[in-house]
DNA sequence: CGCGAAGTTGAGAGAGGTCAACTCCGGTGG
DNA sequence: CCACCGGAGTTGACCTCTCTCAACTTCGCG
């Protein structure tokens, strides 16, 4: 039970550049806390998604009952998209006092239908989402674990506007999250962060507060580095960044 | 150096359900043979392309050399679309003989700001193509490589419309190119295949062309069966089929 | 202080990568 | 027609890495 935070005809900034006030009238904001869901796997597809502040975890569970972390949710993303149907995948919250706006996704689509720039709009959120699933799948190509780790760590840095910052970054997810979305073992994430650690790589200030001292080394430790072939497609930086794009 | 089959004006059927006159007006159809490039990784995107009939394998090459597979694009398939920027990705094909089907993307793109029905086919194509990738996501994530290429086997039946179908199934890319796509060596993919082979779940006829004997047996070796929770989603059997979402 | 959950560490077994040899197949040219 | 060649595919032996299972430690909280 997410609490109801604000009327619907609240502006909700950040979510998407210049929503357009339609649009903006059909939001309703939630907050929730960890451990909560914001839908199953098999429930209709009735609402659109998108975090405000906190994270939350998009998973399957197979019959088997182990769990595969299909995309960790973060401020900006949009999740929940889709045509009448029914989701595929599970969300639940994962930290504490999570905000989310919700939209009603008929009425978005039928907005799409009038208005080109709402349409304009949720192209871009499903390039970006593809953008995301492509960086991912190219991290579980990677063949070792310390690999993985790595790119996992530099997406986090990425996604939280953190690359080649000196500060903390505060891992949202527990170790286990992490192992399941990498498809590895709880224990090999574990000892790859230790290594890391003895390494001089990256600094724990208890267990969700990661530093990293060596960037470079960081980045040496990715074969391939996948969210630079995102960002920067290897042009010079500084360039205008590309879209993302299938 | 591709070969231009047709004019721009000649109908394209098959793309997308009821493509507008509009849309149909810009394409122009291309003929390529195997090993032909379609574009490379870091060209600018200023077409759309979508597959007739033959295959393609959408790549990244790292550094060091070692390539993996993004996605094997099939007769339907949408690829290359985005807005202005550069591809991540390298497109070349791997069957003599392909069609492919081209639009101008910038013109695309404002034809849809014009034409809701043009929007809402390219918002679908967008699903279409994350719900592959999740698809793929979740065939990575398999421990195994019997599962993998399991699942493998699965995805491409049903991509080819043969799935449960009683025929041989003509696999249009090398051992190499499934070990690229599935993260595994080229050893292991032919040892799975053998092994395969020997408990009389497939046959080879051959090098190609795989003939399923046991298509149950083959499903109980994926522990999930990464197609079916796309396209069926646990509901009745029969029932309409949701569309992609995410 | 004590408890449970989360995280870490260790030892062992198993799976896949690597390297190398070999086979199979199609194409080419004598 | 056959020998030769090269590339793709297969098989084998070995080694490395990760998973598994178990014990232990740390953290957070009442």
């Amino acid at each position: 039970m997410p609490t109801t935070m604000m009327s619907s005809a609240v502006r909700v900034r950040g979510l998407m550049p210049a929503v357009p006030p339609a649009l903006d009238a059909l939001a309703a904001m939630l907050r929730y806390q960890a451990g909560q869901f914001i839908y199953r796997s098999a429930d209709p597809t009735e609402f659109w998604y998108c975090i405000l502040s906190g994270a939350a975890r998009k998973y399957a569970v197979n019959p088997n009952g182990s769990r595969r972390i299909v995309d960790f949710l973060l401020p900006q993303d949009l999740f929940g998209i889709g045509r009448d149907g029914r989701h595929r995948f599970g969300v639940d919250v994962i930290a504490d006092g999570t905000t989310i706006v919700r939209y009603p996704g008929r009425l978005v689509e039928r907005l799409a239908d009038s208005d080109p720039c709402v349409a304009r709009q949720i192209r871009e959120a499903a390039f970006e989402s593809i953008r995301r699933l492509e960086t991912r799948m190219l991290m579980l190509g990677l063949g070792r674990a310390r690999e993985r780790v790595g790119a996992f760590l530099l997406e986090l840095a990425e996604r939280l506007g953190q690359r080649r910052c000196p500060g903390e970054i505060c891992l949202p997810m527990s170790r286990c999250d992490v192992a399941d979305y990498l498809a590895l073992a709880v224990e090999t994430v574990s000892r790859v962060f230790t290594q890391l650690r003895f390494q001089g790589v990256i600094r724990l200030n208890g267990l969700r507060n990661i530093q990293v001292c060596d960037w470079d080394g960081l980045e040496g430790i990715c074969s391939w580095d996948t969210t630079a072939s995102v960002h920067n497609c290897g042009r010079a930086p500084g360039m205008a960044l590309p879209f993302a794009r299938f």
